[in-house]
DNA sequence: AAGGAACTCAACCGCCCCAGG
DNA sequence: TCCTGGGGCGGTTGAGTTCCT
Protein backbone atom coordinates (compact mmCIF):
# COMPACT_ATOMS: atom_id res chain seq x y z
CA UNK A 1 0.00 0.00 0.00
CA UNK A 2 1.25 3.48 -0.81
CA UNK A 3 1.44 6.19 1.57
CA UNK A 4 -0.83 9.41 0.19
CA UNK A 5 2.17 12.09 0.34
CA UNK A 6 5.46 12.13 0.50
CA UNK A 7 7.37 13.12 3.38
CA UNK A 8 10.87 14.93 3.89
CA UNK A 9 13.30 13.45 3.11
CA UNK A 10 16.06 16.19 4.78
CA UNK A 11 15.21 14.80 7.84
CA UNK A 12 18.22 13.62 9.45
CA UNK A 13 17.37 9.92 10.39
CA UNK A 14 18.95 8.02 13.93
CA UNK A 15 21.23 4.86 13.02
CA UNK A 16 22.39 2.00 15.53
CA UNK A 17 21.03 1.02 18.83
CA UNK A 18 17.42 1.50 19.79
CA UNK A 19 17.06 3.20 23.14
CA UNK A 20 14.69 1.56 25.80
CA UNK A 21 12.61 5.10 25.49
CA UNK A 22 12.58 4.54 21.56
CA UNK A 23 11.10 0.98 21.59
CA UNK A 24 8.52 2.16 23.83
CA UNK A 25 7.63 5.47 21.66
CA UNK A 26 7.36 3.13 19.09
CA UNK A 27 5.39 0.11 20.58
CA UNK A 28 3.03 2.30 21.75
CA UNK A 29 2.07 4.11 18.74
CA UNK A 30 1.62 1.03 16.96
CA UNK A 31 -0.20 -0.55 19.70
CA UNK A 32 -2.20 2.47 19.90
CA UNK A 33 -2.36 3.36 15.90
CA UNK A 34 -1.91 0.11 14.41
CA UNK A 35 0.17 -1.46 11.38
CA UNK A 36 -0.21 1.70 9.18
CA UNK A 37 2.50 3.51 6.20
CA UNK A 38 5.83 2.89 8.09
CA UNK A 39 6.97 6.67 6.71
CA UNK A 40 4.75 7.94 8.77
CA UNK A 41 5.33 5.79 12.09
CA UNK A 42 8.50 7.78 13.28
CA UNK A 43 7.24 11.45 12.64
CA UNK A 44 3.79 10.58 14.41
CA UNK A 45 5.75 8.69 16.98
CA UNK A 46 8.22 11.09 17.48
CA UNK A 47 11.33 8.91 16.39
CA UNK A 48 14.45 10.69 14.53
CA UNK A 49 14.24 7.01 13.05
CA UNK A 50 13.34 5.87 9.01
CA UNK A 51 10.36 4.10 8.53
CA UNK A 52 12.15 0.74 7.47
CA UNK A 53 14.29 1.21 10.42
CA UNK A 54 10.94 1.40 12.86
CA UNK A 55 9.52 -1.61 10.49
CA UNK A 56 12.63 -3.91 10.99
CA UNK A 57 12.81 -3.10 14.97
CA UNK A 58 8.78 -3.72 14.74
CA UNK A 59 8.75 -7.23 12.75
CA UNK A 60 11.99 -8.58 14.58
CA UNK A 61 12.08 -7.26 18.15
CA UNK A 62 9.02 -5.57 19.51
CA UNK A 63 6.47 -7.21 17.70
CA UNK A 64 3.70 -9.32 20.26
CA UNK A 65 3.96 -13.00 20.14
CA UNK A 66 7.76 -13.55 19.16
CA UNK A 67 9.59 -16.10 21.35
CA UNK A 68 12.86 -14.81 21.55
CA UNK A 69 14.67 -17.64 23.46
CA UNK A 70 16.95 -20.02 22.12
CA UNK A 71 15.96 -22.35 19.67
CA UNK A 72 14.57 -25.81 20.47
CA UNK A 73 15.71 -29.20 18.91
CA UNK A 74 12.71 -29.26 17.30
CA UNK A 75 12.80 -25.39 15.94
CA UNK A 76 16.64 -26.54 14.41
CA UNK A 77 14.83 -29.70 12.70
CA UNK A 78 12.59 -27.52 10.91
CA UNK A 79 14.60 -24.91 9.82
CA UNK A 80 16.96 -28.02 8.22
CA UNK A 81 13.89 -29.11 6.72
CA UNK A 82 12.62 -26.04 5.56
CA UNK A 83 15.81 -24.69 4.56
CA UNK A 84 15.85 -28.26 2.33
CA UNK A 85 12.40 -27.02 0.64
CA UNK A 86 13.08 -24.18 0.36
CA UNK A 87 16.51 -22.61 0.43
CA UNK A 88 17.14 -19.22 1.66
CA UNK A 89 13.65 -18.11 2.11
CA UNK A 90 13.91 -16.54 5.37
CA UNK A 91 10.57 -14.88 5.56
CA UNK A 92 9.03 -17.87 3.98
CA UNK A 93 10.52 -19.95 6.66
CA UNK A 94 9.64 -17.54 9.39
CA UNK A 95 5.94 -17.73 8.66
CA UNK A 96 6.12 -21.35 8.94
CA UNK A 97 7.39 -20.68 12.79
CA UNK A 98 5.12 -18.71 14.64
CA UNK A 99 6.62 -16.72 17.36
CA UNK A 100 10.34 -16.52 15.00
CA UNK A 101 11.15 -13.43 12.98
CA UNK A 102 12.97 -14.16 9.63
CA UNK A 103 16.14 -12.27 11.00
CA UNK A 104 16.34 -14.15 14.02
CA UNK A 105 16.02 -17.68 11.41
CA UNK A 106 18.71 -16.28 9.12
CA UNK A 107 21.53 -15.69 12.21
CA UNK A 108 20.65 -19.16 13.65
CA UNK A 109 21.18 -20.33 10.11
CA UNK A 110 24.47 -18.40 9.59
CA UNK A 111 25.73 -18.44 13.17
CA UNK A 112 24.89 -22.73 13.55
CA UNK A 113 22.88 -24.39 11.85
CA UNK A 114 24.85 -24.20 8.47
CA UNK A 115 28.19 -25.75 10.10
CA UNK A 116 25.63 -28.66 11.51
CA UNK A 117 24.12 -28.25 8.02
CA UNK A 118 27.38 -29.17 6.71
CA UNK A 119 28.46 -31.15 9.24
CA UNK A 120 25.58 -33.44 8.71
CA UNK A 121 25.87 -34.17 4.59
CA UNK A 122 30.06 -34.79 5.21
CA UNK A 123 29.40 -37.51 7.32
CA UNK A 124 25.79 -38.49 5.22
CA UNK A 125 27.90 -38.33 2.07
CA UNK A 126 30.40 -40.41 2.92
CA UNK A 127 28.79 -43.04 4.36
CA UNK A 128 26.46 -43.34 1.37
CA UNK A 129 28.86 -43.21 -0.91
CA UNK A 130 30.86 -45.86 0.53
CA UNK A 131 27.03 -47.94 0.68
CA UNK A 132 26.73 -47.06 -3.13
CA UNK A 133 30.11 -47.56 -4.57
CA UNK A 134 28.20 -50.15 -6.55
CA UNK A 135 24.95 -48.17 -7.61
CA UNK A 136 24.08 -46.27 -10.50
CA UNK A 137 23.63 -42.76 -10.25
CA UNK A 138 26.18 -41.66 -7.46
CA UNK A 139 26.23 -38.62 -8.49
CA UNK A 140 23.24 -37.06 -6.97
CA UNK A 141 23.35 -39.30 -3.71
CA UNK A 142 23.86 -36.17 -1.77
CA UNK A 143 20.90 -35.19 -2.54
CA UNK A 144 18.64 -37.99 -1.87
CA UNK A 145 20.11 -38.36 1.59
CA UNK A 146 19.21 -34.56 1.54
CA UNK A 147 16.09 -35.28 0.66
CA UNK A 148 15.19 -38.23 2.53
CA UNK A 149 16.63 -37.07 5.44
CA UNK A 150 14.81 -34.35 5.76
CA UNK A 151 11.56 -35.87 4.08
CA UNK A 152 9.89 -36.69 7.55
CA UNK A 153 9.97 -32.94 8.46
CA UNK A 154 8.83 -31.98 5.44
CA UNK A 155 6.01 -33.64 5.64
CA UNK A 156 5.01 -31.50 8.88
CA UNK A 157 4.59 -29.00 7.13
CA UNK A 158 1.92 -29.72 4.55
CA UNK A 159 -1.10 -29.19 5.37
CA UNK A 160 -3.46 -32.24 4.88
CA UNK A 161 -5.15 -34.88 6.90
CA UNK A 162 -3.91 -34.96 9.52
CA UNK A 163 -4.82 -34.96 13.60
CA UNK A 164 -4.51 -31.61 15.05
CA UNK A 165 -2.78 -30.32 18.29
CA UNK A 166 -4.88 -27.96 19.52
CA UNK A 167 -1.60 -25.13 21.21
CA UNK A 168 -2.47 -23.94 24.35
CA UNK A 169 -0.22 -20.62 23.76
CA UNK A 170 -2.46 -19.24 20.97
CA UNK A 171 -5.39 -20.02 22.76
CA UNK A 172 -7.71 -17.33 24.71
CA UNK A 173 -10.96 -18.79 24.70
CA UNK A 174 -12.34 -19.68 27.82
CA UNK A 175 -14.03 -22.77 26.82
CA UNK A 176 -12.42 -26.27 26.85
CA UNK A 177 -11.64 -27.50 23.25
CA UNK A 178 -11.83 -30.94 22.05
CA UNK A 179 -10.64 -31.67 18.28
CA UNK A 180 -10.14 -34.95 18.07
CA UNK A 181 -10.59 -35.28 14.18
CA UNK A 182 -8.52 -38.10 14.88
CA UNK A 183 -8.25 -41.33 17.25
CA UNK A 184 -4.85 -41.33 17.90
CA UNK A 185 -4.24 -37.87 19.38
CA UNK A 186 -6.32 -34.99 21.15
CA UNK A 187 -5.55 -31.97 23.35
CA UNK A 188 -7.45 -30.44 25.46
CA UNK A 189 -7.11 -26.82 26.97
CA UNK A 190 -8.92 -25.24 29.26
CA UNK A 191 -7.74 -21.90 30.43
CA UNK A 192 -9.53 -21.78 33.37
CA UNK A 193 -7.51 -24.28 34.93
CA UNK A 194 -4.45 -22.89 33.49
CA UNK A 195 -3.40 -26.21 32.65
CA UNK A 196 -3.21 -28.18 29.45
CA UNK A 197 -4.25 -32.10 28.94
CA UNK A 198 -2.71 -33.78 26.56
CA UNK A 199 -4.33 -37.65 26.56
CA UNK A 200 -2.59 -39.98 23.72
CA UNK A 201 -4.11 -43.01 22.17
CA UNK A 202 -6.59 -44.83 24.22
CA UNK A 203 -6.25 -41.90 26.91
CA UNK A 204 -4.26 -43.94 29.17
CA UNK A 205 -1.54 -41.98 29.21
CA UNK A 206 -1.82 -38.10 30.48
CA UNK A 207 0.02 -35.06 31.05
CA UNK A 208 -0.18 -31.89 33.11
CA UNK A 209 1.35 -29.08 31.35
CA UNK A 210 2.62 -26.41 33.40
CA UNK A 211 1.66 -22.53 32.63
CA UNK A 212 5.20 -21.98 31.80
CA UNK A 213 5.40 -24.93 29.84
CA UNK A 214 2.73 -24.58 26.82
CA UNK A 215 4.96 -22.63 23.93
CA UNK A 216 5.18 -24.61 21.27
CA UNK A 217 8.87 -25.58 21.16
CA UNK A 218 8.94 -26.78 24.46
CA UNK A 219 5.77 -28.49 23.79
CA UNK A 220 7.35 -30.56 20.99
CA UNK A 221 10.97 -31.27 22.85
CA UNK A 222 8.83 -32.58 25.77
CA UNK A 223 6.72 -35.25 23.54
CA UNK A 224 9.90 -36.26 21.93
CA UNK A 225 12.60 -35.75 24.55
CA UNK A 226 10.32 -37.38 27.44
CA UNK A 227 8.74 -39.98 24.92
CA UNK A 228 5.08 -39.06 26.07
CA UNK A 229 3.67 -40.94 23.67
CA UNK A 230 4.85 -44.18 22.32
CA UNK A 231 2.67 -44.31 19.26
CA UNK A 232 3.33 -40.61 18.53
CA UNK A 233 4.25 -39.72 15.53
CA UNK A 234 4.94 -35.97 14.93
CA UNK A 235 4.34 -36.39 10.77
CA UNK A 236 0.99 -36.98 11.70
CA UNK A 237 0.32 -33.74 13.60
CA UNK A 238 -0.07 -29.79 12.31
CA UNK A 239 -0.19 -27.48 14.34
CA UNK A 240 -2.99 -25.31 14.27
CA UNK A 241 -2.72 -21.29 13.49
CA UNK A 242 -5.19 -18.64 15.50
CA UNK A 243 -7.06 -19.09 11.96
CA UNK A 244 -7.29 -22.80 11.90
CA UNK A 245 -8.79 -22.30 15.34
CA UNK A 246 -11.58 -19.61 14.32
CA UNK A 247 -12.81 -21.25 11.69
CA UNK A 248 -13.05 -24.42 13.64
CA UNK A 249 -14.57 -22.93 16.36
CA UNK A 250 -16.62 -20.49 14.01
CA UNK A 251 -19.62 -22.58 12.20
CA UNK A 252 -19.79 -22.22 8.37
CA UNK A 253 -22.56 -19.80 6.92
C1' DA B 1 44.66 -12.49 33.92
C1' DA B 2 45.04 -11.20 29.20
C1' DG B 3 44.25 -11.13 24.57
C1' DG B 4 42.85 -13.09 20.43
C1' DA B 5 39.41 -16.03 18.08
C1' DA B 6 34.88 -17.35 17.49
C1' DC B 7 30.25 -16.53 18.00
C1' DT B 8 25.79 -13.93 18.45
C1' DC B 9 22.51 -10.81 17.08
C1' DA B 10 20.65 -6.21 16.09
C1' DA B 11 20.59 -3.29 12.46
C1' DC B 12 21.74 -1.44 7.96
C1' DC B 13 22.16 -1.79 2.87
C1' DG B 14 20.69 -2.47 -1.56
C1' DC B 15 17.81 -4.63 -4.63
C1' DC B 16 13.29 -5.94 -6.36
C1' DC B 17 8.33 -5.69 -6.79
C1' DC B 18 4.18 -3.34 -6.93
C1' DA B 19 0.76 0.24 -6.80
C1' DG B 20 -0.54 4.91 -7.52
C1' DG B 21 -0.10 9.17 -9.96
C1' DT C 1 3.73 3.91 -20.26
C1' DC C 2 6.84 5.72 -17.25
C1' DC C 3 8.23 7.46 -12.82
C1' DT C 4 8.28 7.47 -7.95
C1' DG C 5 7.99 5.89 -3.37
C1' DG C 6 6.76 2.29 0.07
C1' DG C 7 7.23 -2.30 1.55
C1' DG C 8 9.51 -6.64 1.71
C1' DC C 9 13.34 -9.47 1.48
C1' DG C 10 18.09 -11.54 1.56
C1' DG C 11 22.82 -10.37 2.30
C1' DT C 12 26.09 -8.25 5.06
C1' DT C 13 28.24 -5.66 8.74
C1' DG C 14 29.95 -4.58 13.15
C1' DA C 15 29.60 -4.12 18.14
C1' DG C 16 29.24 -6.79 22.06
C1' DT C 17 29.89 -11.20 24.34
C1' DT C 18 31.77 -15.66 25.24
C1' DC C 19 35.22 -19.03 24.77
C1' DC C 20 39.79 -20.73 24.46
C1' DT C 21 44.65 -20.80 24.99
Amino acid sequence: MQCKSSLNQNVKHKKGLWSPDEDKKLKDYILNHGLGCWSFVPVNAGLQRNGKSCRLRWTNYLRPGLKRGKFTKHEEQKILTLHGKLGNKWSEMSRQMPGRSDNEIKNHWHSYLKKKYAKLENTKTKSTSSDTLNEQSSSDSSLKSRSSSLESYSKEVDIGIRPKILFSEWLSLDQCHTLDTSDELSIYHASSSQQTNMSCGSGEKHVQLSPELVSENEFYDMIFEENVCPDFNINDVRMLTCDDLYSASTPSI
